[in-house]
DNA sequence: CCTTGACCTTCCAGTGACTGGAATCTTTAT
DNA sequence: ATAAAGATTCCAGTCACTGGAAGGTCAAGG
């Protein structure tokens, strides 16, 4: 199959899939015409990488999690450890916006927002000598 | 003042100060011998800067923030819709980190973590055909 | 005067994960 | 025969830095 059909098929534009070759994520055959031809299971592995990668699975994480997939022989404690390591930094990254939007939300909820210059944002983006 | 005591004054790195040189965003003078002049008031807008940024600010943003600090005439409101469209932007990204989150750990609950290779993990991701 | 070391300069390349575009085939349909 | 669709490669850009190499400048100590 060529790259326009694997790309319906994934879900993924056939920018990505070339990207996934050059970085050796998912490796096509080719065909007489240079084509890349997908079979089933180069398909198969470019619906995992997008649902992965919809996940937030960094494309490394996907390169580990691809392998498991393949091992018949893989132990479900190494999936569970990538995807835990993945969601502890959804969680540090949760608690890193919630901060920013508390100060934030502070700022904005005392700025008047009129057209005059006094802006407590300002003021506290100039920081306290000012 | 040279770069090295623009950078301790402002917390950002010398390799940052030059880069936002670069894009001109905070633009010193320069001495004789070619050496970047930072005066007082380019440290106080590297320290603006680096709280922008802090707060998560776009360095465009940052760029229009200091356009406005800068400017006495300034409207508030203007610096509010800077803001407030930050804020939307971090609401967002908090929305679709916690949907992650939810879906991932709903998997991650799911998995036994053990030597054994089914993991519901794995089979989401290779999706409901398979 | 010379050297050492800290500091400064520029320029090039890499990060993550694509995305856009140009120039050039190949295939398919009319 | 030709036009359109789809394929190829390669280069450059995104964002906000960061690292490193090669070299220039300056202040202090011997």
């Amino acid at each position: 199959m060529n790259i326009g059909d694997a790309a319906k098929q994934s879900g993924l534009p056939a920018k990505t899939i070339r990207y996934y070759e050059d970085i050796a994520l998912v490796v096509p055959g080719r065909t007489g015409n240079g084509y890349r031809s997908y079979s089933q299971s180069d398909v198969h592995k470019l619906q995992f990488v997008q649902r992965a990668r919809g996940l937030g699975f960094s494309v490394e994480d996907c390169r580990a999690l691809l392998s498991l997939y393949e091992d018949d022989n893989r132990a479900s404690a190494d999936v569970k450890a990538i995807a835990v390591g993945h969601l502890d930094a959804i969680e540090k990254k949760i608690a890193e916006l919630k901060a920013l939007h508390k100060t934030l939300k502070h700022l904005v909820d005392h700025c008047h927002g009129d057209q005059r210059p006094h802006c407590p944002i300002i003021d506290d983006l100039a920081g306290p000598n000012h």
